[in-house]
DNA sequence: ATAGGGTTAG
């Protein structure tokens, strides 16, 4: 053993040389030849260190530049950097090949700013640059966006005359594009005198996360009249410009594109056409490529599964979710926030709780974001408290922005507006910067509460905050004055808005005209829906209210017409109570449920006995024009009474009747569950498709403001 | 001897 120690020190490298014979030579072991095989034959990080540690000590390396570069290339293939550095800065005047070998070892081991460092301290030295330079340099600037030095570089490549290198112009529109700084990118493309593949798929890509998706299928089109065919990557940035578009006709052309060209071979190609199609609303087709795919990662279950969330198909999502957890692919932290969303769509905290265990049992780590996300998942599944203990359970260094605003929106949509505003300076108190997520949930908040002065003072303290207002502020504010009735005062700041209104902003105006019943603005308002969203059921029926609600029958009737001649239905409203492990489902008069005959029944009662409670139905809420007797039956059948009488049956009083609705929940039913909370002594709860109302003693927490 | 374009969640 001992023997051994002193061989090794002596000889330090012996044992890594593959051919014994070459030992024979005194003179060859301080050769640069020696070392220069040495160097090849070396796989290991350790290896090389220790070929690096001897060649220090022997001073081979200043004499010979050859060595030195090597060691660095090597050490830049194992993704360490920072050990060719000391070398790097011991070499005598190293050549331009080894400052690009070194700035090329930053850049790709993810050092952006070390590369930048290196790049300024070869300019002062005086090496020049050249067009291998340059993409490494672009490639730093572009990862953290720093688009003035990124400029400099451009400015250095234009003195150099390396600007109209093709590999450098693909670079210089890959870092502006990343620099959000598209224009610029586009006037270096526009300058080349010649394109291949790359170049155009990097202006492509460019307007694609630019979020100008049009602009991106344009020069496809222009590519391919170019003569150009395109690969995989083009195919890839093709698609999301598609699914961004939310076109269905191009998606499946683009799906039929890259079949004709077998590119599904590659994964890429099969997990963006799937999150494609799930934009575009066909989370079928999605389906049948995930289902086609002869080898799948994380990425297409993950992909696949948003789809069904982002589709209001959440169910399928975790039905899906079953098969992944036996399939090769295991859930990742993404698969975990993707099924907690799910959830918080489904409103159903019985099925979060399992996702929850199942996140801490497999032990992947629950990181802010994902924190973040159950917060949510609770509030939106109507435990509040639990949202607010995770909150406080989170130090306040690890808090971040969306912390603070899952909190906020969390206490609006539940009616608390006065604690969201609480919250909301307080996280300003803390040094935490609003961005325009926490506008947007603090502007519902006191919406949904009707806290008018704050809501403006808040919308006016936007741009000292320095955040835009942009299209969706102003339809929190629309809807928060529309609520309020102050519909002409929404209607002028619709007029004053600095972009195009688009169909929230109109929507939260009708909503309005439906509640104060005004139909002058709510015809300005449809006609505008109609022609942004034509195939929008819900504004039709919007609208049929508002004429139902002043009996204006034939309106009502031409509207139904329309609908009917677009082939459009009204969504059937839908219920869901959870009943221990069961979770209940009911349509409006549907039978499927096995307890629906106790149901009807109880519905019924319910009915006789809110009337002697002085209970009066609202017939308004009923569409048809039928007999008021069809009316008041039509009333009892709704999916949420359905679904709180059979939660007074079966649901232990202790606890509180808990329901989610797809739509709103309507106006007759508001004021039945005000009476049947008072009469059962019960508390219930109802998640709409905009808010909470929690029903107690006889009144909601919306206070009749929603 | 060295180089440029890509997908999932919110």
């Amino acid at each position: 053993m001992n023997l051994l120690l002193k061989e090794t020190k002596r000889m330090p490298l012996s044992s890594a040389l593959p051919f014994s014979s070459l030992q024979s030579s005194k003179a060859f072991l301080d050769s640069e030849s020696f070392y220069d095989t040495l160097l090849r034959c070396c796989n290991a990080l350790t290896t090389l260190k220790q070929i690096h540690s001897s060649l220090a000590t022997s001073g081979f390396i200043v004499q010979s530049p050859h060595l030195g570069a090597q060691i660095i290339i090597k050490y830049s293939k194992y993704g360490d950097p920072i050990s060719a550095k000391s070398l790097f800065l011991d070499l005598r005047g190293p050549n331009s090949f080894l400052w690009n070998t070194m700035i090329r070892a930053y850049a790709n081991g993810g050092h952006p700013f070390e590369t930048l460092e290196l790049y300024l301290l070869m300019r002062r030295t005086g090496i020049a640059p050249n067009n291998y330079t340059f993409p490494f340099v672009l490639k730093a600037c572009a990862s953290k966006s720093l688009t003035l030095f990124g400029k400099l570089v451009h400015g250095d490549a234009i003195r150099t005359g390396f600007d109209s290198d093709i590999f450098v112009e693909a670079a210089l529109v890959d870092m502006y594009a990343k620099c959000g700084q598209t224009e610029d990118g586009r006037r270096v493309f526009d300058r080349m005198p010649r394109r291949d593949l790359v170049c155009w798929t990097a202006m492509i890509t460019a307007y694609e996360q630019a979020e100008r998706p049009q602009q991106s299928l344009i020069l496809f089109h222009q590519m391919q009249q170019q003569g150009l065919s395109a690969d995989s990557v083009t195919v890839v940035s093709v698609a999301s410009a598609v699914g961004q578009l939310g076109d269905a006709k191009r998606a499946q052309s683009v799906h039929a594109y890259a079949v004709r060209n077998a590119f599904l071979e590659d994964v890429c190609v099969g997990n963006s056409i799937i999150a494609m199609y799930a934009k575009c609303g066909n989370v079928e087709n999605a389906r049948l490529v995930f289902d086609r795919m002869k080898e799948r990662d994380g990425i297409s279950w993950n992909s696949i599964l948003s789809g069904y969330t982002q589709n209001g198909e959440a169910s399928e999502a975790l039905l899906l979710f079953d098969h992944m957890q036996v399939s090769e692919c295991k859930p990742n932290p993404v698969t975990a926030l993707i099924m907690v969303s799910a959830c918080a769509y489904l409103g159903s905290q019985h099925l979060g709780r399992k996702i929850h265990k199942f996140i801490i049992d497999s032990k992947t780590g629950i990181d802010i974001t994902l924190w973040n996300t159950l917060m949510d998942m609770y509030a939106k599944c109507g435990n509040l408290d639990t949202a607010i203990e995770m909150f406080n359970d989170r130090h306040p260094s690890e808090r971040n922005v969306s912390s603070w605003n899952v909190l906020i929106s969390g206490y609006g949509m539940h009616g608390h507006g006065k604690e969201a505003l609480k919250i909301f300076s307080q996280m300003q108190e803390e040094g935490v910067e609003p961005n325009h997520i926490t506008f947007t949930s603090i502007l519902s908040a006191c919406s949904h509460a009707g806290l008018i002065d704050e809501g403006r003072k808040c919308f006016a303290d936007m741009k000292k905050l320095s955040v835009t207002p942009e299209v969706k502020h102003y339809a929190c504010m629309v809807d928060m004055l529309g609520r309020a009735g102050l519909l002409y005062e929404a209607f002028d700041l619709i007029k004053e808005m600095p972009s195009p209104p688009n169909d929230g902003v109109w929507g939260a105006l009708l909503l309005a005209c439906r509640i104060h019943g005004n139909t002058e603005l709510g015809k300005i308002a449809a006609n505008n829906l109609f022609q942004l969203e034509p195939e929008h059921t819900g504004y039709y029926v919007l609208m049929s209210n508002i004429y139902a609600a002043s009996s204006k029958w034939h309106e009502v009737g031409k509207l139904r017409e329309d609908m009917k001649s677009r082939g459009l239905r009204k969504p059937a409203a839908f219920s869901v109570i959870e009943f221990g492990k069961e979770v209940h489902g009911f349509h409006t008069a549907d039978q499927l449920n096995p307890y629906s005959r106790e149901v009807y029944r109880k519905v019924e009662g319910l009915a006789v006995e809110m009337k002697m409670a002085g209970y009066v139905p609202d017939l308004s809420c009923v569409l048809h024009d039928v007999e008021e007797e069809d009316k008041q039956q039509i009333l009892n059948y709704h999916s949420e009474k359905l679904a709180v009488a059979f939660g007074i049956m079966k649901i232990d009083p202790e606890m509180a009747i808990q329901v989610t609705k797809n739509l709103r929940v309507c106006n007759d039913c508001h004021s039945a569950f005000k009476f049947i909370s008072y009469i059962y002594r019960r508390k219930i709860i109802v998640r709409d498709a905009n808010r909470f109302h929690h029903f107690e003693g006889g009144t909601c927490s919306c206070k009749d403001y929603w």
